[in-house]
DNA sequence: CTGTTAGCGCATTCAT
DNA sequence: ATGAATGCGCTAACAG
C-alpha cells in the first residue's frame, strides 16, 4: 500500500508540517507547543500529551534550519579526510560516525583528495552550515587556521598541522616505525628499505625518524638511497617500487610506511616471483584486512584507527559543549603484530 | 545618515560576519549585497566589486540555515548505509561524495548498522535538516516510505525495499550469482555450497535465485542443505562455516555471497589447512582488495560499487533539481573476474 | 539598477 | 502555566 500522496489533514500550504500546525491542531499557542516538544519550561501534563499526540499524528519534524538560525547548534559535525577509498579513512569515519550518532549529532563527510583547495572549500562549507565542530586530517595549515580563527572547535586527527588552538588525536608514528624497523634489525637485516608516500607532513616525518632511530639504536648506518618516497598520488607506484628494487638488489627487507604503499610492495614482490619472507621480509605500517588474509600474514603496525575516530569525536563533542581548557594532544599507541612476513635475513 | 546608534563596527558582537556587516562596510543595502554575492539580479559592476571586496576582507561566510529557512535547499544530501566499516559501503560513499562535491552539495553520512530503528532515526534527521535528497541501502520499508511520503527525493542503492515512488540503482545480483556458480559447474563441481549473510532482502534472494538458476541450466539438482545463511551480524561466522563444512565434507566448491562471508570462508579454509583450489574452490560475490592480494587470487564477481555511488548521486541530483518523470530503476552489470581460486573438481 | 518590506520556523523573552 | 511579541540571517517581492 503506497498511499496515494495526498493526506488531506489541516496541514497548510505545502506539505511541510510546522510547529504552527501542531499548535493549531492541539489548540495551543506555538510557544507552548515549542516548550512541550523541546521539554523546556513549564507545560501542564495534559496539554503536553495533547501536543505530543498532535505532533505524532501530523508527523511533525522540527526544522533544524530554524533552530540553528535561532542560535542553537546545527547538530552537524564536519569530517575532512584525504581519501575515503582508503580503508584507513573509512575506519576513521566509522568511529566518528558511531560516536556522533550516540550523541545525536550528524556527520558531514568531505573528501579533499589531498588537495588544499578542496580542504579549504570543505572548511568553508562547515563554517557555512554552522557545524558544531570539525575533525580533520590536515593537508596544510590553511583549513585548520581558517576554522580556528573563527572560533570553530577543531580536532586534528592522524596528522597535525601545527596550528595552535586546536586539539589533536594522533598515533605515535615514530614509535611504531621504530618498533617495526627494530624488529627487522633484530632479525639480522642490515639493508632495510623504507618506502613511503610522503615525508612532508608530521606523520611521514615521524615514521622516517623512527626508521632512523631504530638504526641508530642498533648501531647500523642508514643509507639515503634506501628511502623511497612515492608521493601522495603516484601514477605508477608498482612501477616505482619495481625500479627501486632493481637498483637496490641488496635489500633484504622492506618497511612500508602505510597500507597503500604496502599493497604496491606486496604486489610487486609477487609479480617478480620473490618469496616473502624467504627472499625479502616485509613490515607494513597500518594493519589492513588483506595483511591477515595473505599467506604468510604480513607483520604490521596496527593502528587503533576506529578508536582514534571515537576519541577525536569525543574530544570534539566535549569542546563543542563549551568546555574550555588548554588544547589537548592525545597520542594513541600502535602495536606491532607479528605474522609470517618477517624472518631472519637469509644467509647467502 | 541613519546609523549613528551603532556601537562601532558591525561585527563586534559575536565574531560572526553577516550580510548586514558586509552591506554596511560596502555602503549598500543588504539586498544589494545579497544579489551581488549570489550573482542574482542586477548589480552595477562597480558596486558589485566593492561588495565582493568587503566580503572577502571581512571573511564573510553565508549562513546556510538562514538561506535554507528562506526556502532554498540546504545543500545537504543524506546517505544511509548499513556498515561503514565494510569496504563495500565505504566505496559507495566515496562515489557519492565525489559526485556531490562536484555539484557543490555536502554528504551527510549515517550508519544504521542494519537496524530499522536507526534507519528511521536517520530518515528523521534528513527530513529535519531539509536534505535535498536521500540515498539509502534499505533495511526495511519504513525509512524509505517515511521519506517518500513527505516528498523527499529518494534513490535506493544496492537493495530495493519495494516502496514505490523512489529511484534505484542496483547491481544485477542474480546474473552475478548465476555466472559465478555457472563457472563452478562448468568446471565439473556438483556439490557447491552457497554461504550467504541473508536471503531476506531482494539482493540476497536474487543471489540465491542465481545459484539455483545456474544449477537448473546445468541440469544439476540443488540441495537445500548446501545453502548456509549466517545472518546479518553473526556472532561467530568462522565457527558457523566450520560446523557447516564438517557436516558437508562432500562440498568441492563454495560460492560466498558477499565479501564479508568470503572473508570468513577463506580464513576457515586456511585454518583447517585446506588448499584452495586443490581441496576446495572458491568464488566470492563482491571483489575486494584482499582477493587479489592472496595467493591464489580469489575468483570474484566484481561490482562497480564506486560507480553505483556516482550514478545514484547523479540520479538524486537530477531528481532534486525538480525534474520529474517516472521512477527510474537502473541496473548495473557485474563482471566475473577469474583468478586462481577455481579449478576443475579434483578427481578422487 | 537599488532600497524597503516581509517572512521562512523556531526559541525565547516578557507579560499575563 | 500559557500566550504575544521578537529576531536569528537571508532572499524574494515590490517599489522607486
Amino acid at each position: 500500500m503506497t498511499g496515494h500522496g495526498s493526506n488531506g489533514h489541516g496541514n497548510s500550504k505545502r506539505g511541510r508540517v510546522t510547529l504552527r500546525d501542531v499548535a493549531e491542531a492541539a489548540g495551543t499557542s506555538r510557544s507552548t507547543a515549542s516548550r512541550a516538544l523541546a521539554g523546556n519550561g513549564y507545560v501542564a501534563d495534559s496539554i503536553k500529551a495533547r501536543i505530543q499526540e498532535a505532533a505524532d499524528r501530523l508527523g511533525y519534524v522540527p526544522d533544524v534550519s530554524a533552530r540553528t538560525l535561532k542560535g542553537q547548534s546545527s547538530g552537524l559535525v564536519g569530517l575532512l579526510v584525504s581519501d575515503l577509498r582508503n580503508q584507513f579513512y573509512a575506519q576513521l569515519a566509522a568511529g566518528v560516525e558511531q560516536t556522533l550518532a550516540a550523541a545525536g549529532q550528524q556527520l558531514v563527510l568531505v573528501d579533499d583528495h589531498g588537495s588544499e583547495d578542496q580542504a579549504a572549500a570543505g572548511a568553508r562549507a562547515f563554517l557555512s552550515m554552522r557545524a558544531a565542530g570539525v575533525l580533520l586530517a590536515p593537508v596544510g595549515k590553511a583549513a585548520t587556521q581558517a576554522l580556528v580563527d573563527r572560533g570553530m572547535p577543531v580536532v586534528e586527527v592522524d596528522r597535525r598541522s601545527g596550528v595552535r588552538g586546536c586539539d589533536s588525536v594522533t598515533i605515535d608514528s615514530e614509535l611504531g616505525a621504530r618498533e617495526a624497523v627494530g624488529h627487522l634489525l633484530a632479525r639480522g637485516h642490515r639493508r632495510i628499505a623504507m618506502i613511503t608516500d610522503e615525508t612532508a607532513w608530521d606523520t611521514g616525518q615521524a615514521r622516517l625518524k623512527g626508521y632512523r632511530a631504530a638504526h641508530r639504536e642498533a648501531g647500523v648506518p642508514v643509507s639515503r638511497r634506501l628511502v623511497l618516497t612515492l608521493g601522495l598520488r603516484p601514477a605508477d607506484p608498482i612501477g616505482d617500487v619495481s625500479a627501486f628494487l632493481d637498483q637496490n638488489p641488496d635489500v633484504t627487507a622492506v618497511f612500508a610506511a602505510n597500507n597503500v604503499v604496502g599493497e604496491a610492495v606486496w604486489q610487486e614482490l609477487k609479480r617478480r616471483g620473490q618469496r616473502v619472507p624467504a627472499d625479502c621480509s616485509l613490515v607494513c605500517f597500518d594493519d589492513m584486512t588483506w595483511m591477515r588474509m595473505v599467506e604468510p600474514g604480513v607483520t604490521a603496525v596496527r593502528q587503533p584507527v576506529y578508536d582514534m575516530g571515537v576519541r577525536a569525536a569525543e574530544m570534539l563533542l566535549k569542546r563543542a559543549t563549551g568546555i574550555g581548557g588548554r588544547p589537548a594532544a592525545e597520542v594513541l599507541q600502535p602495536e606491532l603484530v607479528e605474522r609470517g612476513s618477517t624472518l631472519a635475513v637469509p644467509q647467502r
